[in-house]
DNA sequence: CCGAGGCATAATGAATCCTTATGGACACGC
DNA sequence: GCGTGTCCATAAGGATTCATTATGCCTCGG
């Protein structure tokens, strides 16, 4: 049996005309009567009847249609796990780069991941600063890149990616620990901050600049280059900072780290990815940039 | 999707040999081989392994053959229920006539099979000669008629039914039973013939005819008018009798009755339908003769 | 009563399926 | 190692099926 026969059957049915399911299907209004006529010829017995105008399902048509939705919904199933199968064929590298941010952790650990389930794919993730990053992308040398703020350029092209939460993190046993502060309370405090340009110091100073306050009136004590430093200070009791909670979800599990928020600040900001302007998707890309959406969406 | 293509590929994982299932499917090993073919290539992968002459399911194509099992089992389904839907509506009275031969033991049998089949059918067979039968039906006295021997008749047409095979019986431990006798000693030997005009001595007689004999030439002492006389007196000793084979199916299976064969004679006669000419069939008489058909057949 | 819309049919061309014939590859036995 | 048999794939040709356009007939609404 041919199940687009069933399809122009059950398009007819719902429609309640030869002309309309025909319109649906994209075939001529005759093949559709083709199509139903010569099914009723190998069933034995009449489907539709067509009194004048009206065109309603007979008895056994009725019994038909309920038992072709089946097989129709069953094919589509079927064609459905066999093109989610072709994506196993994966092989190839991809070249990424990505900003300190998000190259430190969600991103390593992300195409990790991506990398098991791909075992034929090879992943090179390159870290350093937006700008770098961006540059490297629009002239092709990195196929993709992830950072955590939109720039212009013509030469590429950012799309949200995902969003990363920013929250202070302070020492365990910290008075600041699990509740939220003011800003008079955080002004007394020592602050350890990313080195210019980080992503993260710029949500920051975007913030504080919306509740009219500035980063130098905040007690920074360290500015520090590497996520990871400004981590282990804040661990090891030397202030407090903002961080991307991604980036220390270990700490917090393990209470080596303690998190809090500012009253008026919730600082957040959308990790984005790029690509260069109309340059072809390799089909690693496309699935990686799948994977990720599934993952962290 | 045409259900064919995935019954194809499920008789190639189960048979494991594309020859195995053409015969299965009762097409030739090449339309096996492009059908597969044509599903891959739709279908955009291997299904099927071929290393070697080893053929085995690829993983896209074991997980194909769980869903196209479904399939086709619901295709089963839906074409059980309509043919289920044709047949349970059948209702009514059906008028059938029968010359002694058909009439003696297959078709009663057979009408008795077909009313159990259809509960709210009822069967009303009655016999006598050909002649008379066919006149009935002529006069649309009788919906069928079941006669051992064709007629010119223009108000009616005859179309084959089934083979009716003749054997010659004989009593139990007889000299003749379970051989081939020759037309020699079948002439030394008492015989038993069905009366003028019934459908096997005709079949008889025209099969001595092609051997130069006649009749009156073998020692024929009885003549009986019904069928079951004829084999009543076989089974008591005294004689032998040719007879359709159908009507001593009990008798041969007891022993009461054996059967053999004359070396130069094969008689068998085709069973013939007749019909009104120009009248249209109820659906109990299409059903009946569908019925007999696979039955016969 | 007439016009518009919809289904069925005829004729024709394209696509698909099946056949036979045959070639190539592989496995098995000697 | 070679020959034979079996099996799958391919080519070519014919048959069947599907879709098109054109058109006729029927029904319904205005």
């Amino acid at each position: 049996m041919d199940t687009r026969q069933l399809a122009a059957f059950c398009a007819v049915v719902e429609r309640k005309s030869f002309s309309h399911a025909a319109e649906q299907l994209g075939v001529t209004q005759p093949a559709v009567s083709l199509q139903i006529r010569s099914l009723e010829k190998r069933l034995g017995q009449q489907l539709v009847d067509r009194s004048g105008r009206r065109v309603e399902p007979t008895e056994a048509g009725r019994r038909l249609y309920r038992n072709a939705q089946r097989m129709l919904a069953l094919e589509e199933q079927l064609l459905g796990e066999l093109a989610g199968d072709a994506e196993g064929a994966l092989s190839g590298r991809l070249e990424i780069g990505a900003s300190t941010g998000p190259g430190g952790t969600v991103l390593p650990l992300l195409l990790c991941a991506f990398q098991r389930r791909h075992p034929d794919v090879r992943v090179a993730l390159s870290v350093s600063d937006t700008q770098r990053v961006v540059d490297q992308v629009a002239r092709r040398e990195l196929e993709l890149g992830v950072v955590g703020a939109a720039r212009r350029h013509r030469a590429v092209v950012f799309e949200p990616f995902f969003r990363d939460e920013v929250v202070l993190a302070c020492p365990p046993g910290h008075a600041f620990a699990g509740r939220t502060v003011t800003l008079d309370e955080l002004r007394e405090e020592p602050v350890i901050v990313m080195q210019e340009g980080a992503g993260v110091r710029q949500v920051i100073e975007d913030e504080l600049r919306g509740v009219g306050m500035r980063l130098r009136d905040l007690d920074v004590r360290v500015e520090l280059g590497l996520q990871e430093s400004v981590r282990s200070a804040v661990a090891a009791g030397y202030g407090v900072t903002f961080i991307s909670r991604s980036a220390i979800e270990a700490d917090l599990s393990a209470g080596t780290i303690a998190e809090s928020s500012v009253e008026g600040l919730e600082p957040a900001r959308e990790i984005s990815l790029v690509r260069a302007s109309g340059r072809a998707e390799t089909r690693v890309a496309q699935a990686l940039v799948a994977f990720a959406r599934e993952r962290l969406g």
